[in-house]
DNA sequence: ATTAATGCAAACGGTTTGCACTACT
DNA sequence: AGTAGTGCAAACCGTTTGCATTAAT
């Protein structure tokens, strides 16, 4: 009881990835990478657990965790710490994006390619500072957020 | 039981500004602000507990927390995001910089102004984001970290 | 048959809340 | 006296852990 249905593209070699290191390939880990393989970019390890209880109401979340642990061993995923303090997870083989984060409607967006090179040259060229990108959360308030509330 | 030896600088008048708003100045909220007063920058709410219960073993985190409320709602600190995401506590009216953060060497520095302007400059350009440059924690390696090991 | 992985429950750390009591005004 | 603030304990949330059981290999 392991395969069903393949899984998409960055992801379909992962139950070979699996077995190749002596791990077992689970319907649970199944469902983890379903859901991450549908999650663009980033994602709390809370909110995963709710999508696979979504997908499975069986969901355990210590499962969810240790698959996620695995995942980062193997390179699947890295995890960070979110702006509010949860975990948060990247999934796929990633670009190293950074985050805006909304600080009144709590949105998240991430920092585009040419917003980043800005921010890299500006440190870069000045002090000699190489900026890690994946590392990188800008607070602030987005359009809507700022154009509602200052009035 | 109220006042004793004065508050450093910014803060003397805080007890004034407590009690004109109705509110009541504790020797909680001393311990809480003479805390504050000897913090750089940022720190997070456990820490203050810790060090709160370090000048008053007696210290209850409720009521930390809620004097960070009120503190807040006075404009006399705000919350945000540092570095590795945790909620933290900005103390004091005044320096809004951001800060890079070395993750080799744990060095900190201030953001500058210019650079400030550029990393302002490429958000509300573009998206209309208006960042909040005192949350702003740039994480990478300082240029003696970035020359020592990328050889 | 092995032994990795699961389910469950309990424990965790940081923070928040309800409520009777204390003490600032 | 009036009511804001405290102390305490319990609840909370996201996450982690211990352990007996299940199931992939």
């Amino acid at each position: 009881m392991a395969d069903a249905a393949p899984l998409p593209e960055p992801w379909s070699n992962v139950p070979d990835r699996f077995r190749r290191r002596g791990l077992r390939w689970t319907p649970q880990r199944r469902t983890v990478i379903e859901v991450l393989a549908a999650t663009d970019g980033h994602i709390t390890g809370a909110a995963l657990v709710e999508r696979c209880r979504a997908r499975d109401p069986q969901t355990i979340p210590s499962t969810v965790y240790r698959t996620l642990d695995v995942l980062e061993d193997l390179g699947l995923v890295r995890h960070g710490h979110g702006a509010d303090g949860r975990e948060e997870y990247h999934a796929g083989p990633g670009d190293e994006h950074g985050h805006l984060y909304c600080a009144d409607c709590g949105g998240r967006w991430e920092i585009r390619a040419d917003q980043a090179d800005t921010i890299v040259d500006a440190f870069r060229g000045a002090d000699g500072f190489e900026v890690d990108l994946s590392h990188v959360t800008v607070v602030g308030r987005c359009a809507d957020c700022a154009a509602s509330s200052t009035a």
